[in-house]
DNA sequence: GTTATTCTGTACCGATCGGTAAAATATATT
DNA sequence: AATATATTTTACCGATCGGTACAGAATAAC
């Protein structure tokens, strides 16, 4: 049994609004004012609640992973590497070009480059990208045992082009880049898959 | 001729001592006590000579376009435009992956997300991305006109496809990734080069 | 030398940053 | 009802942010 009063915010709903700041913002630039206020919390109860700004932010993260970008893993599965990697791509397109949401990935934005006292984030970061190209590498290095790509494919070069025209579309669409023009991107982008 | 007391320090230099800290840390992350003591002045002489931080850093951006980065304009008027993209893309490789700056690219890193302080410097640096993606496309509309590109090349397609390639390296600059990996992507994308 | 002008150095400004102490409030247990 | 526990609220903390007032120092013009 719970002791002590009950808490007046549901947490599920109040990592929503976080997310939706710190997508816009960034971990610096969301300010903890405009955090609280979004989350319809003050100050005192973020932090009983998810600890600090820092700790906030990787529940955040972790939530964006498994809910807005989860088509990445989706993807991962598909029957073809082929098809892993259209998936995945035109998948971020969709995404990235939502105009619902904040513009961009929070993976690439969040702290792409930072003060001396977000380095961890940015490095968390930038983890968290090379571990889903290494996923792509490890889908293309299977993909190649099955056949499935040529075999003097380098899975490594080509997880790596990937997540760049992945990451190099995020940075667009922190523009203003459309949901259509993020799609002619991988249509282009496409053309270079091994084996003509 | 010039009246009062002469400064104590070269304009230049130290517009090149702040781009570095604004290369490494960002618009909003490069703090002023980092930038005054890179730059080796005190606070008031760098408001004297460069206005604020938002001027400083327009004119470290301008420095930047026209120093480091100025492979892009050069490549632009290479006799062909495969030729001309294959100079821009591999000489960004170099650049992003030279280990003597900070990673990545400063018109990418500068502010891609921020506070709301920031928004005009990252408006400006979308205008500057777009601007660059234009040049591009007015260079292969004039290749398709010179039979130089396919007539059924879409040019802004293609400088949308060339620009979230440069960018997405500058992301994947941010982390580790060295020159020759960045050269390995270079090769991948232009494998979508139009007309197989 | 005197004056006008411009730069340097110190010291400071209000605003905002992330984070917290402490009292008030609401529940479960006894 | 009394107590223990946990959350809310208000008010505040020191640190840092970008920016500046002001006095001292160095030069050119007179």
């Amino acid at each position: 049994m719970a002791k002590g009063r009950p808490r007046e915010f549901d947490c599920e709903q109040a990592l929503d609004k976080a997310l939706e700041v710190f997508w816009r913002y960034g971990y610096e630039g969301a300010s903890l004012p405009a955090l609280t206020e979004a989350m319809g919390i003050n100050r005192p109860s973020l932090y009983a609640a998810f600890g600090n700004k820092e700790a906030l932010f990787k529940k955040v993260l972790d939530r964006y992973t498994a809910g807005p970008a989860a088509h990445l893993k989706c993807a991962l599965s598909a029957p073809t590497a082929r098809e892993a990697v259209e998936r995945f791509l035109y998948g971020s397109a969709d995404l990235l070009g939502d105009p619902t949401h904040p513009r961009g990935c929070m993976v690439v934005q969040g702290a792409l480059s930072c003060g001396e006292g977000a380095e961890s984030i940015k490095q968390d970061l930038t983890a968290r990208r090379t571990a889903a190209e290494n996923a792509m590498r490890m889908r293309f290095e299977q993909a190649i045992l099955d056949g499935d790509l040529p075999k003097d494919t380098n899975p490594a070069d080509l997880a790596r082009y990937i997540a760049t025209v992945s990451h190099g579309m995020s940075v667009l669409a922190a523009g203003a880049a459309t949901r259509d023009e993020l799609r002619h991107v991988v249509d282009m982008a496409m053309r270079a898959w091994p084996g003509r």
